[in-house]
DNA sequence: AGAATATATGAATACATGCTCATACATCAA
DNA sequence: TTGATGTATGAGCATGTATTCATATATTCT
């Protein structure tokens, strides 16, 4: 045991056993922490901007729709594998797409995609 | 040698044996899509993100800074493993950090990091 | 109806990632 | 100096990911 083991409520504040140096701001994180199945989601939506075929694919979306060969042309990979993309991407919210006849056209879901895409490329462009 | 190896100019508009839809689009994408240098720096950067351990800790040092003995125990595991995933985002530079004496303080790297945890945030919530 | 086309998806393979454990390094205390 | 402490890091295992290939589905054309 170690001899800085405080006595605290049982929080996550017990979960590791070195000693606490900032315990007051620690508690402060704890209290306003987001929810869980949100932070879950929110790595999974990033996830999915952690791919340079698909920040293409946002890239490509912005301002514009486009179709899946279309896609496939802008990235430089198959239709088959920008589909699969398509469908991650469908599945976090990052695109929607409206079918006509068997093409299917896609398009940014709202504006904090093309957001998170200008202010990450500002960060690593600084 | 794939037998699809046609002898045509070296763009990105060869790579899909599928037809272009509507090709004056894909030309101004691909007149307008970031360095590819900047886009693989993007796409690290949004992995880095992509874990929710590590946004917890983003979550934790935005407007404040914090040891790693308190990141272990605000995100609830070992020091050892938040120390890894600190070399990862200081090579990305999401976070920096201070040594004094034998602790090291981390804290964010610039408002970019906030902005994009918070955007994404209010993304998964909507 | 049958052929061609645009997109979607399951399986498989090759590669990457997150955590733990063991250990190293640097600093502080006695 | 010796031991304790805060942080850093390499190895290894379990799990996750991206692509390709084969194939399915749905729509259009003849």
């Amino acid at each position: 045991m170690s001899m800085y083991s405080y006595i605290l409520p049982m929080t996550k504040l017990d979960s590791c056993d070195v000693p606490l140096v900032n315990e007051e701001a620690v508690s402060e994180v704890l209290g306003a922490q987001a929810d869980d199945v949100d932070v879950a989601r929110l790595a999974e939506t990033f996830q999915m901007l952690a791919s340079p075929s698909r920040l293409r694919i946002v890239e490509a979306l912005a301002g514009r729709e486009l179709c899946v060969c279309d896609l496939a042309a802008v990235v430089g990979i198959s239709a088959s594998a920008v589909s699969h993309h398509l469908r991650q991407l469908r599945q976090m919210r990052i695109v929607q797409f409206r079918r006509s006849g068997r093409m299917a056209y896609y398009r940014l879901d709202d504006e904090h995609i093309a957001a998170l895409f200008r202010t990450g490329l500002d960060h690593v462009r600084e």
